[in-house]
DNA sequence: AGCACGCCGACT
DNA sequence: GTCGGCGTGCTC
C-alpha cells in the first residue's frame, strides 16, 4: 500500500566509507534506486570534490540530515547484499573493541576485487573555441586530449613529457577547455572459458554422417568434427553436447587451425558460447577418504561435543602429533550435516601445506580456501561462493573472519597461540582468534581453539572454567616422543670442540644422517647471513640510516638490509668510518649456517627456508615438496620450519641459539620460547620404530625452561609463569593497550608521549600506566617512537569505559596545537 | 586517508 | 612577481 505521502518521502542511506573517519555518511538514494537498494549492498558515491569511492550501505532511513545537503548515491553495484547483517555487526564490534574506524575495518574486510577504483580522466570540451586564451603548453595538451578523446593525468604527463601537470589541468578546467570526470572500474572479472558445441541441427547421427562425408574435400574441418566427437560422443548421449568443448582443444599444436573451426562456425555446424568457471576447479578433489578415529581421538571428539553443550569455547590441548586434525574433521562433518557453516582458521604459513590437501580430500568442493597468496579474483570467488551457498566450509587465514557468513555453527582456530592471528600494521589491529569468539557468539555457534602449546590466556580461561578444556596427551598411532639432548656450548667452546656455530654433537648427527640418508632440520630464528657487520679496528657497526637497528648482511644478494624499513645498501669493502679492510660479519643467520654446511658437507643437499627464499607464490610449497620427496638432506630455516610440517624421515632437529629466544627482553619470553622450542621439536620424526632426536644448543643447559621443553611439561611452564604475570600485572590478569607516539623529531615525540601519559595517569593511576619509554627499536623509518603501556585488570576495570577515556585523551593530544603532526597508534590487546 | 585552501620562502 | 612548501580543516 503506497500512500501519496509515502511516495514523496526520500530514502537516505548511511554509508560506511573506506576512510579513517569515525562517522557514517548520509547520502540520498535516487528515486529509481530506492526499490532496489538494500543494507549490505555496495554503492558508488562522490566523496569530497574529487574522490569517487565504493561504500557499503549500513542503514536505510527517511530522516533527512539537518546540517547539510546530502549528496546523491551515484550507482548501486549490487542488487543483492554482499555484506550480511551479521558481518556489519562484527565490523562494528571490531571498530569499537580495537578503537578504530569502521571504514578501516571495511577496507581490510573487502577483498580488493570488490572495491572499485576510480581514475580521473580528462575530456575535451566540444563547446570550447577560445584557443587564443591558452598558453603554448596548454595548446599542446588540449591537442593531445582532442586526439585521444580522453586521457588520464599520467597519460598526459607521458605524452608531453612533463611532470606534475595538475596545475595546468586545473587552469584548462577553469578556461572551460576540458572537462574532468571519474572513470570507475570494477576490478573483479569472472574467469570465462570459450567453448564450442554442435548446433542442434547436427545432433542426430544421420546429419552427422551426412556432414562428415560432405566434408571429404576439406580434411581439416573433418578432423575437427572427429576430434569433437572423440571428446564428446553425442551419438550415445546428445545431452553431453550442452557442455561443449573448450576451444583450446582445437589449438594449432597438432595441425588444427582456428580458421577451419571458424569456417564450421560460419556454416552453422558449431556454435560458440562462454561460461563462467570457478578458479578453484583445478585443485584436485578425490572425495571422501574415510577417516577412522583412534580411541583417544574419539574420546576427545566426544568430550568436545559434550562441553559445547555448556561452553561457547573449548580449548583442545593436544601435544604435537596427537592427531588433532582428525578430531577437527569429525566435528566439521557433524556441523556441516546440521546445515551450518564452518570456518577453520590457520596461521598463514600452515595453510599452504598438507592440511589443506587433506581437508580437501574429505570435504571436496564445498570447501573454500582463503589465502593471501590468492589473487584478488580468487578471493572474490570465495566471497561470492559463501554468499550463494557454494562454500559451506572455509579454510582461511586471519582475514577470513571478514567473510560473509550468515550461519556459522563452528569456528576452529588451529595453533591458537600463534601471534600471526593479530594484525599489526594497518588498523584494525584485530586478533582473529578473539574476533572468532565474538563472531561465534553473534552466530550462536561454537569455537574450538586448538594448540599443542596454548597461549597462557586461553589456558587460563580453560582453567577458570570460562572455556571447556580437552587434553590429548598421546602421540598419534603411539609414535614415540622425540628424545632430547641439551648441548652445553660453553663446555664445547672451552674444549675447542665447536666448529663455528656447530657443536661436535650436532656435527656427528649431521654426518650420521647424511650417511644413512635421513633428513635433518636446523632451526635458527634469524634470517640473512649475519645480523651486522663490524670493523675490527674502530668497532664501527653497519646501521640503517632510517631506523635504529643494525643492517643485516645478506650474502646471496650481496647487500646490507634493514629488516624494519627495507632499506638496502651495498656492502662496504672497507670500513666507512676508518677505512680499515678488517670489516667482519658478526653473529649468524640462516644464510651463514647454510653457507657453512656447504663448506663442511659439500655433498649434502642443503636448502634454506626463510622469508627470503619463500617470497614467490609457490616457493614455500616447492621446498616442502622437495623435502618430502627426499631431494633435500638438511633444511635450514627460521620459525617457518616449526609450523605444520610432518615428515617421517626427519630424525634430527637441531636448534642453534635457544638462549636468545629464552632471554628475549619481553614479559612473554618464557611462554614464547616454550612454544617455539616445542613446536620445532615436534618436527622430529613421528616414526613408531625409532624416536626422532632434538638437539638444543645452549650456554646454560640447567635452565628450568629447557627442562620443561624436554619433558613436555606445559603445565609446569604455565604454573611457573602465572604468579609472575600476576605479580607484575600482565595478561592473563590484565588486558594491555599499547600506545605508540611517532614523530620525526625525537623531542616532539617524547613531549607528546609524556603529556599523554600524564593525562592517562590522572584517571587510571600510575600503576596502570607504564612509560613513556622508547621501544626496543627507537626509530623506524625516521620516526622516533615512544611507547606507553596500559594495563587494565580484567575484573576490576570497565574495559569499555577505560578505552573510551584513553581514546579521548589521545584525541586531546592529537588536536593540541602545540604538538603538531604527531602520529599516535593505539593497539588494543597488543602481543 | 586524501584533497583543497591558505599563508610564507627561493626562483623561472 | 609566481611556484610550491606543508600546516589546517573538512569530507555526507
Amino acid at each position: 500500500m503506497t500512500s501519496l505521502f509515502e511516495e514523496e518521502t526520500t530514502l537516505f542511506a548511511d554509508l560506511i566509507l573506506p576512510v579513517p573517519i569515525p562517522s557514517l555518511f548520509t547520502y540520498r538514494v535516487p528515486r529509481e534506486m530506492s526499490d532496489l537498494i538494500k543494507v549490505g549492498a555496495r554503492v558508488i558515491v562522490q566523496f569530497g570534490q574529487k574522490r569517487v569511492l565504493t561504500a557499503a550501505v549500513a542503514r536505510l532511513h527517511t530522516t533527512p540530515p539537518v546540517k547539510y545537503q546530502a549528496k546523491y548515491i551515484l550507482e548501486l553495484l549490487d542488487e543483492q547484499p554482499i555484506i550480511t547483517t551479521r558481518q556489519l555487526e562484527l565490523f562494528n564490534w571490531i571498530a569499537e573493541y580495537y578503537l578504530c574506524n569502521i571504514g578501516e575495518v571495511l577496507n581490510v574486510a573487502l577483498p580488493a576485487g570488490l572495491k572499485i577504483t576510480s581514475q580521473s580522466r580528462i575530456q575535451f570540451n566540444p563547446e570550447f573555441d577560445y584557443y587564443d586564451l591558452l598558453t603554448d603548453l596548454e595548446q599542446v595538451v588540449v591537442d593531445e586530449i582532442k586526439k585521444h578523446q580522453t586521457l588520464s593525468y599520467e597519460e598526459i604527463e607521458r605524452l608531453v613529457q612533463k611532470s606534475n601537470i595538475t596545475a595546468l589541468i586545473k587552469s584548462l578546467v577553469g578556461k572551460r577547455a576540458v572537462i574532468l570526470f571519474e572513470e570507475v572500474k570494477e576490478k573483479y572479472k569472472p574467469k570465462v572459458a570459450k567453448k564450442v558445441r554442435l548446433t542442434t541441427a547436427y545432433l542426430t547421427n544421420d546429419s552427422l554422417v551426412k556432414l562428415t562425408s560432405s566434408l571429404d574435400k576439406v580434411p581439416k574441418q573433418q578432423e575437427i568434427i572427429l576430434r569433437y566427437l572423440s571428446h564428446i560422443p553425442v551419438y550415445n548421449n546428445p545431452d553431453l553436447n550442452l557442455k561443449g568443448l573448450d576451444k583450446s582443444v582445437f589449438s594449432q599444436d597438432d595441425g588444427l587451425s582456428d580458421s577451419a573451426l571458424q569456417t564450421l562456425i560460419k556454416k552453422g555446424v558449431f556454435e560458440q558460447f562462454e561460461i563462467f568457471i570457478s578458479r578453484f576447479d583445478d585443485i584436485p578433489v578425490s572425495k571422501q577418504a574415510e577417516i577412522v578415529l583412534t580411541e583417544s581421538q574419539t574420546k576427545a571428539s566426544r568430550q568436545i561435543h559434550d562441553l559445547f553443550a555448556e561452553k561457547e569455547v573449548v580449548l583442545l590441548h593436544g601435544i604435537t602429533g596427537s592427531g588433532k586434525t582428525e578430531v577437527y574433521i569429525e566435528l566439521i562433518k557433524q556441523v556441516l550435516e546440521n546445515g551450518s557453516q564452518v570456518l577453520f582458521l590457520l596461521p598463514e604459513i600452515a595453510l599452504t601445506t598438507q592440511i589443506v590437501v587433506r581437508l580437501r580430500k574429505v570435504f571436496g568442493d564445498v570447501m573454500g580456501i582463503y589465502h593471501s597468496k590468492f589473487s584478488d579474483n580468487e578471493r572474490v570467488e570465495v566471497w561470492k561462493g559463501i554468499l550463494d551457498g557454494k562454500f559451506q566450509f572455509v579454510v582461511g587465514v586471519r582475514s577470513s573472519v571478514f567473510l560473509p557468513f550468515n550461519n556459522l555453527g563452528l569456528i576452529i582456530v588451529d595453533e591458537e597461540h600463534e601471534t600471526s592471528y593479530k594484525q599489526h600494521d594497518p588498523a584494525p589491529r584485530y586478533n582473529a582468534r578473539d574476533a572468532a569468539v565474538m563472531m561465534a557468539y553473534m552466530h550462536k555457534g561454537k569455537v574450538l581453539l586448538g594448540s599443542a602449546t596454548p597461549s597462557l590466556e586461553s589456558y587460563f580461561h580453560a582453567q577458570n572454567g570460562r572455556y571447556g578444556l580437552v587434553e590429548m596427551r598421546e602421540r598419534f598411532g603411539n609414535a614415540a616422543l622425540p628424545t632430547f639432548e641439551l648441548i652445553d656450548t660453553k663446555k664445547e667452546k672451552k674444549s675447542k670442540k665447536m666448529k663455528n656455530e656447530f657443536s661436535s654433537v650436532l656435527l656427528e648427527h649431521l654426518e650420521y644422517n647424511l650417511k644413512n640418508k635421513e633428513q635433518t632440520i636446523l632451526f635458527q630464528n634469524r634470517r640473512g647471513y649475519s645480523p651486522y657487520l663490524q670493523c675490527e679496528e674502530c668497532n664501527w657497526i653497519s646501521e640503517c640510516t632510517n631506523c635504529d637497528v643494525s643492517l643485516t648482511y645478506h650474502m646471496k644478494v650481496g647487500e646490507l638490509r634493514c629488516h624494519y624499513c627495507g632499506h638496502k645498501e651495498e656492502v662496504p669493502r672497507t670500513c666507512p668510518n676508518c677505512g680499515s679492510p678488517k670489516v667482519k660479519t658478526m653473529g649468524y643467520g640462516t644464510e651463514k649456517i647454510e653457507d657453512e654446511l656447504h663448506i663442511m658437507f659439500p655433498e649434502a643437499r642443503v636448502q634454506r627456508m626463510d622469508l627470503d627464499t619463500t617470497r614467490a607464490k609457490n616457493a614455500y610449497q616447492q621446498i616442502i615438496q622437495e623435502f618430502e620427496d627426499g631431494g633435500i638432506d638438511i633444511l635450514v630455516g627460521t620459525q617457518m620450519v616449526s609450523k605444520g610440517l610432518d615428515f617421517d624421515n626427519v630424525s634430527v632437529v637441531g636448534i642453534f641459539d635457544a638462549d636468545r629466544i629464552i632471554h628475549f627482553p619481553e614479559f612473554r619470553a618464557s611462554e614464547r620460547a616454550f612454544q617455539m622450542l616445542t613446536q620445532v621439536s615436534g618436527r622430529a620424526g613421528r616414526r613408531a620404530n625409532r624416536p626422532g632426536k632434538v638437539l638444543i644448543q645452549t650456554a646454560n643447559p640447567g635452565q628450568k625452561l629447557l627442562e620443561r621443553v624436554v619433558t613436555g611439561d606445559y603445565i609446569g611452564m604455565y604454573q611457573a609463569e602465572l604468579p609472575e604475570r600476576e605479580k607484575f600485572n600482565y595478561p592473563p590478569y590484565t588486558r594491555l593497550i599499547k600506545i605508540t607516539v611517532k614523530h620525526l623529531d625525537a623531542t616532539v615525540s617524547k613531549r607528546a608521549a609524556v603529556i599523554l601519559a600524564e593525562k592517562l595517569t590522572q584517571n587510571l593511576g600510575s600503576s596502570r600506566v607504564l612509560g613513556p619509554q622508547p621501544p626496543l627499536v627507537e626509530r623506524v623509518r625516521n620516526q622516533f617512537l615512544f611507547d606507553i603501556l596500559i594495563k587494565l585488570e580484567r575484573e576490576k576495570i570497565n574495559f569499555k569505559a577505560a578505552k573510551s577515556f584513553i581514546q579521548e585523551k589521545v584525541i586531546d593530544v592529537l588536536t593540541d596545537k602545540t604538538l603538531k603532526s604527531i602520529h599516535i597508534v593505539i593497539d588494543v590487546d597488543c602481543v
